[in-house]
DNA sequence: GCCGTTTTCGGCCCGACTGTTTTCAGTCG
């Protein structure tokens, strides 16, 4: 059992026992518990078998939760989970999800109304029922009306990094076969859309067959949907995320790349302009209408050409003008991970970071980045322990001098990732914010704001001269909460216009910006970074996520300002018109 | 339930907003 699955089962634990409305601090041991399992370097499993090594060593675990996670590795479960979900309906877990909800409710509900499911729960806001209990009434049926229609959309899609983690252990899992040569992931994982519904996975060999049979008896498979000779598909992990499994001939690999990477859009658009030339495009190659005669098909590249254009990147297969750029030759230059030679916002435990500042630079170093920047939290964000005016100086000052004694082997900028309070203000003053390098301004409250009030809050914190870079400008995160309405466009031409920098979040629970809006904001002159908002050194390897949206928004290293090497990037932070 | 002891219990535990209320519980970050 992977960790991960480990720490869901701990965290939906917790969440049960927070409905059950059990001591908070056994409800946050869990969670503590949850994510340091899942932020251990080591599988829990091979610690567990270990005689020689114990899971009490780890921060976090003490004696009673080793023995849940003995239980969790045998079962997939704990007695108490187990109990608590005799006396809740599983769907528990997602009424959770539900924003309005929080678990002193959910108990209510449960317990006045012994509904089980979401749809339940729907009929009962439409009813006006849930306005019978005390302390609930109509704007909070709307409410719910509201996010369990967003539920419904989400459900069924999953992170990206999810889908790319279930990729490469299936793609090991199946590389094992003798006589599978390659597996490589297609669809919207490939074109590295933040979401994906189901995963594709195209394997090649002389046994790609055999590959088939042993996908079906994968251990982590739920539920077998169909296992023929060329294709297999299944429901993988608790998750139960959709894989389809194709084996395929070598000789038209490179059709069913491009047929099976999507999208949609793009191949009808490909087809379209194939049949124009007189050529019809399949899963199996690019034919001659004429006598039917195989034009290309071992290589996405043949196809393309014969279509009398340049490979194109899956990230740009969107059909959002990357056919007709590329007719003309315009495709863009895009960014690559290699080009980023810093990380310019993260965490450190001086606010609700996991790592200290030595170690987060430990980190960026051993990546082989020359820069980075420390932003921990302002003063507004309490929960995470945020730096008020003298806190924040004086860690500036700590980095200053660790930077000059050039003890950490990697340039440091101080930086701070500054609140903008709810008018557009922001959180620490002027003189404060003039004593650091880099000042991040984000949005964490108030986001429920109307638009035009957001805009006006965005367009007020640009007003601020110490800004540098807007960080995650649209709040999403995904699976989870929408972007706040405000008026995109303005705020970032006004951006442009004032030199600070869009942030394109690496998280991928954010991604934000994402490709189009990407797009429009550099239409208007934007510029960007890319920054992976790291509060644990693992984190620092989510930049691919962000470089990957980047190029989605048909973005260059000269559009970015953290390709640029540190003296350089020191000038334009302080370049400051 | 974890942690850390001036070693076996006591501390952990913030702050603002919202909607529903007549003084505040619940949610959220």
């Amino acid at each position: 059992m992977e960790n991960k699955e480990i720490a869901r089962v701990l965290a939906e634990t917790a969440d049960l026992m927070e409905i059950a409305a059990e001591d908070s601090f056994r409800i946050r041991s869990y969670r503590n518990g949850a994510s340091a399992v899942e932020s251990n370097p080591d599988r829990i499993e091979d610690i567990l078998r270990d005689p020689a090594r114990k899971v009490t060593d780890i921060p976090g675990i003490g004696k009673g939760l080793a023995a849940v996670l003995e239980q969790i590795v045998a079962t997939g479960s704990c007695d108490r989970r187990d109990q608590l979900l005799e006396k809740f309906p599983p769907t528990a877990l997602e009424f959770l999800k539900i924003q309005g909800l929080g678990p002193k409710s959910i108990a209510l509900i449960f317990e006045h109304f012994r509904i089980s499911t979401i749809d339940q729960l729907e009929t009962l806001c439409r009813e006006q029922k849930l306005r019978e209990l005390p302390r609930m009434g109509a704007k909070l049926e709307e409410k719910v009306l509201r996010s369990i229609a967003q539920y419904r959309v989400r459900s069924g899609r999953y992170l990206l990094s999810y889908a790319e983690s279930m990729a490469d252990e299936l793609s090991a899992a199946l590389l094992a076969v003798e006589g599978v040569e390659a597996v490589t992931p297609a669809g919207s994982l490939r074109r590295g859309r933040e979401t994906v519904g189901d995963l594709d996975l195209l394997v090649t060999g002389p046994n790609a067959t055999r590959a088939l049979a042993t996908f079906v008896k994968y251990p982590r498979v739920e539920e077998v949907l169909g296992h023929g000779e060329n294709k297999a598909s299944a429901k993988v992990g608790r998750e139960g995320l959709q894989v389809d499994v194709r084996a395929l001939p070598p000789e038209s690999f490179g059709a069913a790349m491009q047929y099976f990477t999507g999208s949609k859009d793009h191949n009808v658009a490909i087809r379209t302009r194939a049949v124009r030339m007189g050529l019809k495009l399949s899963e199996y190659g690019l034919f001659r209408s004429s006598d039917d005669s195989l034009v290309a098909a071992a290589t996405e590249e043949s196809i393309y050409q014969a279509l009398g254009l340049p490979w194109i990147p899956p990230e740009l297969r969107e059909n959002s003008g990357e056919i007709e750029a590329a007719a003309e030759g315009r495709l863009p230059e895009l960014v690559e991970l290699s080009q980023v030679r810093g990380d310019v916002h993260m965490h450190t435990t001086e606010t609700d970071g996991r790592a200290s500042l030595e170690e987060m630079a430990e980190a960026a170093r051993q990546r082989g980045y020359e820069y980075v920047a420390i932003t921990d939290h302002s003063k507004a964000l309490a929960m995470a322990n945020g730096l008020d005016e003298t806190r924040a100086v004086a860690f500036a000052r700590q980095i200053r001098e660790r930077n000059r004694e050039g003890s950490l082997g990697i340039r440091i900028f101080s930086g701070i990732e500054c609140d903008i309070l709810k008018d557009g203000a922001m959180d620490l003053s002027d003189d404060a914010l003039a004593e650091l390098d880099l000042v991040v301004g984000s949005v964490h409250s108030h986001m429920n704001l109307e638009a035009a009030e957001m805009t006006d809050r965005l367009l007020r914190a640009l007003e601020c001269p110490h800004l540098r870079i807007l960080g995650h400008p649209t709040g999403r995160i995904l699976l989870h909460r929408d972007p706040f309405p405000f008026d995109f466009e303005r705020v970032a031409a006004e951006a442009a216009r004032r030199g600070v920098w869009l942030e394109i979040n690496a998280s991928p629970e954010r991604l934000d910006l994402h490709g189009a809006l990407i797009r429009s904001a550099k239409a208007k002159g934007a510029r960007f970074t890319i920054s992976t908002d790291a509060h644990h050194p693992k984190h620092l390897a989510n930049m691919r996520y962000g470089v990957t949206t980047a190029r989605r928004g048909w973005l260059g290293p000269k559009d970015i300002l953290n390709t640029l090497a540190a003296a350089d990037f020191a000038a334009a932070i302080h370049a400051k018109s």
